[in-house]
DNA sequence: TCCACATACCTTGTATAACAAGATATTAAT
DNA sequence: ATTAATATCTTGTTATACAAGGTATGTGGA
């Protein structure tokens, strides 16, 4: 029951969400994680997860110039992306409905 | 990306809720789950989930006679587990509020 | 020039937890 | 006796976040 374990199947579509907002690279997903209030998440957690999703061509990337460092990879989200982020947030929408239904002891209807 | 991802780390703090309400046992978790919201949550991840939040002191069970079949072992939070139960709901409004930020594009200021 | 430092990416191994599938036992009804 | 619903539990698999560490590039100061 750790801050780790709730991340799992929700940090990906975060990922898709930051990354739909603007093109973007991995070091920089870390800190803007953190701008939205999530505690820092590890670069071997990013990359590996940037690398899935390529794999799967939610994402693609293109290479540039950083101003001080080794070039980026910035990301931008493929029509397969877009779809799969729709998706993310209707079952976060339906995680989140359910889970502060238990919390706040509102019971639906079973007909709904 | 699955469903069964988005679970982790939140269901135990969800049954913790659950028996929070009213003493129940494991096979009307299931069912409990249901009316809240969530989609079919298998036995085989009910049972062990409980067997490990009694071993880690969090509920404590009784067995009593069902009206129909086996008896049932009905659970209860302990101080421990009603502990639990409060920082589970904080840590949850914590990943909540991330997470619509981000899928609201609402980037909170540094400082708050 | 040389070195420290921030930037930027990637790999390996580990731990956790949800789940499918199936086993077992009890009671009521046919 | 047989079937079905109830009720609990076990085994093996899979997915994924993370710690720890490695590699490479560019800037600025000594």
């Amino acid at each position: 029951m750790s801050q780790t374990q709730m991340l799992k199947g929700i940090l990906d579509g975060c990922l898709l969400a930051i990354i739909n907002v603007k093109e973007c690279y991995g070091y920089e997903m870390a800190s803007r994680l953190n701008d939205y209030g999530f505690d820092y998440v590890s670069e071997g957690t990013i990359y590996p997860l940037l690398m899935r999703m390529q794999r799967e061509e939610l994402i693609i990337s293109t290479r540039r110039k950083s101003t001080a460092g080794p070039k980026r990879k910035y990301y931008r989200l493929t029509d397969k992306g877009e779809k799969a982020l729709q998706d993310f947030i209707y079952r976060w929408e339906q995680l989140d409905k359910s889970v502060n239904a238990i919390i706040h002891r509102e019971i639906r209807e079973k007909g709904e």
